[in-house]
DNA sequence: CACAACTATGTCAGTTCTGACATAGTTGAT
DNA sequence: ATCAACTATGTCAGAACTGACATAGTTGTG
């Protein structure tokens, strides 16, 4: 019933309190890098998990219009995360534009396939060398009991997703014939 | 204004005119392994890329209720298709569910992350062996002119992402610790 | 002191996407 | 002959998602 965003928040909300604001500053890093989700989104979701007793906040009077509100887990919203965490996952990421377009490459001038693997190539070695400054920082694996555990093993994930995808752009590169 | 749904579907249809039934399979199998639709979707789009010029189709008379209709794409729509192949692409994929999990893994039985990730590694371990027998039937790299290239590169994509996810695996089960 | 950026909440219209429902002829196996 | 699977089209309700609009106090910079 709860959807896989409901998660996402859920996920967040396990590490410590936050509002609205700050969970969708969470959806943008590092939670993005993984799971995006726009505010508006956010304050949706956020009232289904209320009303499903999953969450639970305390206003306090906040700038703007309106009260700010701070949201916790509840026994009840801990139980349901700690369920869905180890349920089989059901999709794998299936939407990916840059291969989509690597399959319908044929049509196009090589000149310009080879411009933008080479663009994605630049763009792929950048962010590694941001992961690994970000790795650096950890200074080895915590424990898989500890929240940053899930920090360090998804920046892992994301080291090994550029060093593939970098790796297959200089592939890509050799097809087409360098310059 | 072509939704990026819309230019899976002239992807395909670049490769050989087909009826909405025969994309909706290529968007199971091989396209489903970078972007998918249901056959709802495909009707729906197919009708707004119809209005904007970029197809057309022959109806012929065929089983059920309707005729058969064959989409081909029109020299606009091959236009369109070519222009969008080398545009940047603006997404890279963004919803990751087993890494959504490993980011709130820390809360769970250990024992039921381990298996958890054992059962991925087995997959990603079959797919790969599956990818391969596939990529050993092009007998070498096609041209990057020939439509089989498109094929040929989304498949090695495949097999790398197969590879850094089967080690990402066995990384985090190191660190879970064995059995 | 002015102005920008940030904190913080929400609505709303429109698009995309999913899954179920509906229909009906052809083909192949037992 | 019967039955299942396949071919082939489409609708529809509802969920998910995006991007713009709306509001307003606080904080820091020049």
């Amino acid at each position: 019933m709860t959807s896989t965003l409901g998660f996402a928040i859920l996920s967040v909300l396990a590490r410590g309190d936050r509002t609205g604001y700050d969970l969708a500053a969470a959806m943008r890093r590092p939670v993005g890098y993984f799971w995006t989700a726009g505010h508006s989104q956010i304050h949706a979701e956020l009232q289904k998990l209320l009303g499903a007793g999953l969450v639970g906040f305390e206003a306090e009077h906040g700038p703007g219009p309106r009260d700010r509100k701070v949201y916790h887990l509840t026994a009840e919203g801990t139980r349901a995360l700690r369920e869905w965490v180890t349920e089989p996952p059901r999709e794998r990421p299936e939407r990916d534009e840059l291969v989509l377009k690597t399959y319908a490459s044929w049509l196009a001038e090589p000149e310009l396939v080879r411009r933008m693997f080479a663009d994605q190539l630049a763009a792929h070695e950048t962010r590694l060398a941001e992961y690994e400054r970000h790795e650096a920082s950890f200074g080895g694996p915590p424990a898989p009991g500890d929240p940053r555990f899930g920090n360090y093993a998804t920046l892992r994930c994301g080291m090994g997703y550029e060093r593939h995808r970098a790796e297959w752009c200089r592939w890509m590169l050799a097809q087409l014939g360098e310059g």
